[in-house]
RNA sequence: GCCCUGGUGGUGUAGGGGCUAUCAUGUGGGCCUGUCGAGCCCGCGACUCGGGUUCAAAUCCCGGCCAGGGCGCCA
């Protein structure tokens, strides 16, 4: 009874039923999205992800059989409609379907979970509990659009770099890199982990002489942090290159993120609209600031701060007061940066490690890389971990090396930067945070 | 992990030692032939859990669980 013969296939969606097709015999798919029974005249409104149409029964002039169908249908339950489109200045759009048949595919069951018309709000951890209607609403699916358009763009981008997509493993050996807590897996007889960054295998892809390479894929790390901009797993966007140093990749960063906010500018209008957000086209070159002038800038706004610190989040807010929109923090002090950061060669106190902010959230961090085998593996050991538990890596580094540079891009913080949007579980179709492993 | 705040019908809320626990939305039924946040009538539906104080606890106290916010952590 519900399947879906071939008589049931969609020819329209309600976005593109217009004034055109009068008197057109055409078929709808979607949900019930409200239901007016003013006794003599029935209005159905019918969603699918692109907008609405009105479903108009005048109860006299249709089948009887039909009209009880209509009578029986329930908010959110899913139905093919068959009918006449009709010209009606009265109706939402200018135009309604008259039925002719109704197939019902699911009826939902009532009360509803949360209200997908937006009439009441509900709070985020109950959106997230029902996840698939809160996704029902335009202005939480505009934000899945602008993500998938924002990843298209990336894709296209990197192609007409010249740049090879790759796949790096997500189960790793090794909780020994230091740095982040590691997820602990069963490997069969060995414990493993979930990989927290593919840094270690894209530098090997440079010694592998693929020279430009690019990744999109999950990390995983077991913070028990509890922020809006933290998630314990992300989509990180990384990228890295041969025969580049610092500079040259942060043209590569500075030119995506820019290709990425004029496409959606120009291709998600609606969405953009429905966030009631104004995306600003950044002109020209990011703003670079020095790490030494952030120390000052932020000393300057009364939040104490040494050199050689990493920014607190007090000093985050006050940098991004100063800066407005998109900017590069660069010469970081080696010491707070990884091992595999290129220290600068006249005074290697500073390095080649560069941060990409917009106004108080760090959306990408980068750096040229060490790529001599020797430096590399004192460098290991200075953070006082064990360079033989990095074999498979250092390996890569001494039968040939080509000097490197690269950086990731947390996808979903960028996501934030172009919805507006302040807390990063809205920017994840179903978010992992500390407490939150379902749905 | 620390600090602050909170947990009341399906959803969002008001109340804050003793009344039939407020309102909106929803939901079930009824009326209505142009609704579009439809309207009107009738009904339904709730105090996070455990312990304590008290004649009396949704309300005060303690603890748990859960949530929201801030911080820390985040090679």
């Amino acid at each position: 009874m519900t399947r879906l013969s071939s008589e049931w296939r969609r020819t329209h969606y309600t976005k593109d039923v217009d004034e055109s097709l009068t008197d057109e015999e055409i078929t709808v798919m979607g949900w019930v999205h409200e239901i007016r029974d003013l006794g003599g005249i029935i209005f159905v409104l019918i969603r699918d992800r692109n907008g609405m149409i009105q479903l108009t029964a005048p109860s006299k002039e249709i089948d009887p059989e039909l009209l009880e169908k209509i009578r029986k249908l329930r908010k959110e339950s899913v139905i093919g409609l068959k009918g006449k489109v009709q010209e009606s200045g009265k109706a939402p759009n200018g135009v309604e379907i008259i039925p002719s048949e109704i197939k019902i595919f699911s009826l939902a069951n009532q009360p509803l979970p949360m209200d997908p018309t937006e009439k009441v709000k509900a709070e985020i951890d109950t959106r997230l509990d029902s996840r698939f209607i809160d996704l029902r609403k335009p202005s939480i699916s505009a934000i899945f659009k602008i993500k998938s358009k924002m990843l298209h763009t990336v894709r296209t981008f990197f192609e007409e770099e010249d740049f090879l997509e790759i796949n790096t493993p997500k189960l790793v050996a090794s909780a020994t890199e230091g740095g982040t807590e590691l997820f602990p897996i069963t490997y069969f007889e060995k414990e493993a982990f979930l990989g927290q960054s593919p840094q270690l295998y894209k530098q090997m892809m440079m010694s592998a002489g693929f020279d430009k390479v690019y990744e999109i894929a999950q990390i995983f790390r077991a913070e028990e942090h509890d922020t809006l901009r933290h998630l314990n797993e992300a989509i990180s966007i990384d990228m890295e290159a041969s025969f580049m140093d610092d500079v040259d990749v942060m043209k590569i960063l500075n030119d995506l993120v820019q290709k990425v906010i004029i496409n959606v500018k120009q291709d998600c209008k609606e969405e953009l609209k429905t966030l009631e957000m104004d995306l600003e086209i950044p002109e020209g070159h990011f703003d670079i600031v020095t790490y030494d002038d952030a120390v000052d800038i932020v000393n300057s706004k009364d939040v104490p701060m040494e050199w050689g610190e990493d920014l607190s989040r007090a000093a985050e807010k006050a940098l991004g007061k100063v800066m407005d929109g998109y900017y590069f923090l660069t010469e970081w002090p080696t010491e707070i940066k990884p091992f595999y950061v290129m220290p600068n060669e006249k005074n290697p106190v500073k390095s080649h490690a560069f941060d990409l902010m917009y106004k108080d959230l760090e959306i990408s961090s980068g750096a040229m890389r060490v790529h001599q085998h020797d430096l590399l593996r004192e460098k290991i050991a200075e953070k006082g971990l064990n360079p033989d538990a990095f074999g498979g890596y250092l390996k890569a580094f001494e039968y040939g090396m080509p000097p490197h540079a690269g950086w990731g891009l947390g996808a979903d913080r960028f996501n934030m930067t172009l919805t507006g949007l302040k807390n990063i579980r809205e920017t994840v179709l179903f978010p992992r945070d500390r407490r939150r492993l379902t749905p």
